[in-house]
DNA sequence: AGTAATTTGGTACGCTCGTGCCAATCTGGT
DNA sequence: ACCAGATTGGCACGAGCGTACCAAATTACT
């Protein structure tokens, strides 16, 4: 179901938005109708109608995340600086772009969802569609960093510095204190050292 | 609670294995009290009559199926065939020892749960020593393997193999039809070549 | 054999969940 | 102002959940 009136899809999408904030603070198995109508401020029925299952609210709020995302991810880009872009700067700047901007204590539960939603997506066929989009344009927006910084890259070489920096965040969340962003930072230096 | 009778410990055992196939089968949310116990045969309290919560009942699930992978890998070492291991054989042996023998169709649900546990730690903390001690080992018997097989490699060689195959994977679990094996090959292939 | 400890298994409690229901209310177009 | 359609929100149903309980049965030990 979708909202016919201004107030309604302002509704709406305060639900959305609520269910994108629990799914950040504790996954998929948080998004409920009732906690996501708490959040939001509004009777239990309304996520039902205006959502037709919680299937439907779950994929909603992912894409909103994801979108959301993806717009830091332009923001970074129009503001990169072609001179100020060495080595250094320019690997947090590909680290902001596939792990989100620094969060400092909470930065491997920031970074959490990234990889849920990839490993959710293997039982949940109905996510594929929206993270195959999300996630070509993410492919995208990178290649294009990486031209702009006068390093053209081609599409295989993006999956590899992409595979690098999740398989080595998937491996640090079982550290007893997880650094995610450390461990894809070494793994990305010396990559992109490398070649 | 641990079982102090002989027939309670196969009843135990009963349990902790009808628990693995059920993570196998359906993940972390299908591990409950009652399909367990009905997977296994045995009445609902068995369940919490031999371990005192849920959370230590899919622990020892998640040990349970850890150590059956490790002792594939083992086997698999033990009758590594040094002049048989040639380049694609030995990609072949590294991605069995990292997501398990192949299994044709129902290869991508196989291989999921290898990354299920890794993000799942990420909420249950609970999880981390044991997943922790199983990484341990794995990074073990793969820096023996390529010892071996004549290619010594150092710790850091090895974790970026690992998060090479690792990221490959969690990457292709969004296509169509996911094919995790056939990506890890590409990348590890590709990685291995080129040094 | 007898006693104490362990194990068994049926049952029930309290809770949360997704979802359906429907009278009351609001809104936009005429 | 009026009315049809959209929206609201309180409520309840049935199912499944983790867990506790406890009398009966079994087992281990002297």
């Amino acid at each position: 179901m979708t909202a016919a009136t201004p107030k309604g899809e302002r509704r709406r999408q305060a639900l959305v938005e609520a269910a994108a904030d629990l799914l950040v603070d504790g996954g998929f198995d948080a998004v409920r109708h009732r906690a996501v109508a708490e959040r939001a401020g509004l009777p239990l029925a309304s996520t039902t109608y205006y959502f037709d299952s919680l299937d439907d609210l779950v994929t909603a709020a992912l894409e909103f995340h994801g979108e959301a995302e993806l717009a830091y991810g332009k923001v970074r880009l129009a503001e990169l600086d072609v001179v100020a872009c060495g080595g250094e700067a320019f690997i947090d700047l590909v680290l902001d772009l596939l792990l989100g901007p620094p969060a400092g204590e909470r930065d491997a539960e920031a970074v959490l969802l990234r990889y849920e939603r990839l490993v959710a997506t293997g039982r949940r066929p109905y996510l594929r569609p929206l993270m195959r989009r999300l996630s070509g344009e993410l492919h995208g927006l990178l290649t294009e960093i990486f031209g702009r910084a006068g390093q053209p890259v081609g599409r295989e070489r993006v999956e590899e510095l992409i595979a690098l920096v999740d398989g080595a965040v998937v491996n640090a969340l079982i550290e007893i204190s997880p650094d995610p962003r450390a461990a894809a930072r070494r793994m990305l230096a010396k990559a992109m050292s490398s070649r």
